[in-house]
DNA sequence: GTGTGAATTCACAAATTTTTCACAAAATAT
DNA sequence: ATATTTTGTGAAAAATTTGTGAATTCACAC
């Protein structure tokens, strides 16, 4: 799971690293809520984690510039440093899905990650994301272009959902591999292969070519006849 | 709809109680936990509101009791507070539906209520859940396919039951092991051996398969010559 | 204790996926 | 224009996942 720690009390954060990690999950920590907005935005997260008071910009500001973003429904666990009863309306207000007080114990978060976890699985169920004639369906993991169905293994399967969700940008090499394989990352060689695979999959059975690299950077979903989707 | 409210805070439980009335459900208090597990397992709900503290029994030990009937698949939204330790939610997942941290606007708890009811109300009644000529009866436990009886065990049976209740989507091996076996999880061997079984009972006898591995992700009940339902 | 059926472990086969590698082609930098 | 880096291509090897069924352990009624 890929979880973004916005929290600028280093030990809280290592905190969380240090028992998340472990358990496989992929961290992403933001000190600042400039830097934090800036990676919520820009990268794909299962969760993340939001302190109140923060330098730059607050929490609850910060929750709030995501979610008018429109596009990113990712879940927001809000962390307060004490019981302030403003706070908690504020910040559902704002768009957060739960609540912790510090001091908190990384169990009661793990818990909470899960709980959300389990419940943006269920809504997210029958919603399928579409790229031009490419379709792809997170709950039944079945892809889809011109009404035939496309099959994938694991790594072609992840590798379209990032592409899928994120098509409205570039998503980086790192990215890519982060999402398919966590920390220990491959070979450059690797990521190449399976992108090739892809496409021999995706794109070349048809007319329209849709997923196209950028060269120095990664690469991108998009049908380019149409300027307008493009943006 | 019938709401059960188990709840020792007279304030919230009023709350509940006045906003959900005049839309014409009915509910029923519950001030402590005995009286509400006497409720639950005696009474038909259709969902059932549980407080994480109560005076008598405790929340979470309430709903694995619920649940251990066998019976009972009533969805329940836990209320926590939100400086409470949720840690031990974690083992508990599975019984839970979803949670609701307190203090909470009642259209929020109506949202949550509405959706664990859309999924519930199929397997709830005594209607039973369908794949292609494949039954299962969450009342009854029994299941059925081609107007034939099948003799399951248990965990056969709860392996057939999260495969039903989730047939638009794949359910991962973790999913599966958490539904059946709660927090001790086995090895990965078990699971494979027990899907091997149940394959027997459900698929081996019949022309169609019904039970499809999804290599790398998990296990998908469906009927793949029926493209329509598939979606 | 003994017997019974269920649950788990284990070992091996089969299927499938993932990685490696070597070279070609294309793009970018010098 | 030439060198250098990045990306595409594809086959072959390595590794992993899944299926299968027998052997073993376990739980519990008698």
């Amino acid at each position: 799971m890929n979880i973004l720690i916005i929290e600028d009390n280093k030990d809280i954060a290592e905190n969380i690293a240090d028992y998340f990690e472990p358990l496989g999950h992929t961290l992403d920590l933001a000190a600042d809520g400039l830097t934090g907005l800036h990676l919520a935005v820009t990268k794909q997260f299962d969760v993340i984690i939001l302190d109140l008071m923060l330098p730059g910009m607050n929490g609850i500001t910060l929750c709030k510039k995501v979610r008018q973003e429109g596009k990113i429904n990712t879940p927001v666990i809000m962390l307060t440093a004490r019981d302030q009863s403003t706070d908690k309306l504020l910040g559902f207000q704002a768009g957060a899905d739960d609540y912790l007080v510090k001091p908190f114990s990384v169990k009661d978060l793990e818990a909470r990650i899960q709980a959300l976890f389990k419940r943006s699985k269920i809504t997210n169920a029958n919603t399928s994301i579409t790229v031009a004639d490419l379709q792809y369906n997170p709950g039944t993991l079945e892809s889809h272009r011109a009404n035939q169905k496309l099959e994938l293994n694991p790594i072609q399967r992840r590798s379209l959902e990032i592409l899928m969700k994120n098509s409205s940008r570039v998503v980086s090499h790192e990215e890519l591999k982060q999402h398919i394989w966590g920390d220990i990352l491959p070979d450059n060689d690797v990521l190449r292969t399976h992108i090739y695979s892809l496409r021999n999959i995706i794109d070349k059975p048809f007319e329209k070519k849709l997923l196209h690299t950028i060269q120095g950077a990664g690469y991108r979903l998009f049908d380019d006849s149409q300027p307008g989707t493009e943006q």
